[in-house]
DNA sequence: CAATTTATGTCAGTGACTGTCAAGTTTCTG
DNA sequence: CAGAAACTTGACAGTCACTGACATAAATTG
């Protein structure tokens, strides 16, 4: 999907897009978060503030416009799951990116400092869980409608898909909660594994 | 703790916050939370912009200021949970002043718009998602920490009074998106219920 | 090449929020 | 009770995220 199968005005603007987020977020990580005006992105970035805006809709985008690539990877993994497979294992299956990411070694250096921003600045992160509940009401429809069709097991009610994905997601945070109040040093990998055995949906 | 314990000057302050907040409500549900400036809030309380923001930090405030009331009111359960109680028991009796809250039915025709408006406007939303998590937080440090004074059973891991905590909180939110979704004729009270039933702690 | 679409800059404006100062009011203190 | 100290308020100016409108330059298309 990223290479030239677009066209080339897609890819200069795919292009300049990151561009502008590389140079807010250097920015963000030297000066802070709040710190930083729009306009010196504006100026680092080499265009008018109001191109930053056609660009992210907000200041927040800047930081979070990758979250989208994440949530469409666990939405697809959603679509591919195996009919039998129960909803717990989906979802911790959807999870797997999101860990590995965090995990990956190099990413580290880049990403955990980003991540820190994110749940050190409160603007950030309740932009972040604002974000997560968007998917999570994704991921629920989803569960919700494949439960209808395919007449498999029982069909879920739609507190039941809300409530059950409402939990993995509570793990989700959680474990991201945890494993930076304790140093990141661990695998998040294995954190999110624990967290999501210490709670789970009951037997009908 | 509302009468003439405390002196004169905390007694207008709060009557005047009250008086604000009364102002700025009656605006949110005519026109909309968004389309409601803090001068129209102003005006119609007869103070001057600077001064509203003197009694509240945000704008967000003056619609979840109450909040805090019902918060702590959670908190004291927790703090006064018998001994042996099971945590899930805990957190299921500390979201029952919520419901009661939600299900009065003097209360539900002022309540209920209210909580439309925080549910359906973005912003607002967010800054819920935001007072719940800190919530989440002080439940979960509260829930540790017992754990560790009183010998009695298994003391929690950190992940495992956050993950637990979590859980329950996505029950809360997920029953309330479930209640709206539904036009809120059901008793609130009854579909937490429900919810808390489906997912919950598994044993050690 | 002409016509249309697209990207960008500039400018002006809105709205939430903050710092500061001066003036008025309330509460404390001798 | 007089004066000091603390508190409250309004007015003003300023910051910053964000938006609409318009003009211009560039790229695309026919």
């Amino acid at each position: 999907m990223n290479d030239e199968s677009m066209s080339l005005r897609e890819r200069t603007r795919r292009a300049v897009r990151k561009e502008i987020a590389d140079a807010a977020n250097s920015l963000f990580a030297e000066c802070g978060y709040d710190a930083t005006t729009i306009d010196a992105v504006a100026e680092k970035a080499g265009l008018s503030q109001r191109s930053i805006f056609r660009y992210f809709a907000s200041k927040e985008e800047l930081v979070l416009g990758k979250f989208e690539f994440m949530a469409e990877e666990m939405l697809a993994i959603l679509q591919s799951a195996p009919e039998g497979e129960p909803v717990w294992q989906t979802l911790q299956r959807m999870f797997t990116p999101l860990a590995r990411h965090a995990d990956m070694l190099d990413r580290r250096r880049v990403a955990e400092p980003m991540q820190r921003i994110i749940f050190e600045t409160p603007a950030l992160f309740s932009a972040y869980l604002e974000k997560m509940q968007h998917l999570q009401q994704a991921v629920t429809d989803g569960f919700y409608n494949r439960s209808q069709l395919r007449g498999a097991s029982r069909p879920l009610t739609r507190l039941e898909a809300q409530t059950i994905v409402a939990a993995a997601f509570g793990c989700l945070v959680s474990a991201q909660k945890t494993w930076f109040a304790e140093g990141a040093d661990r695998s998040f990998g294995e954190t999110l594994d624990q967290a999501m055995k210490i709670v789970g949906p009951n037997e009908a």
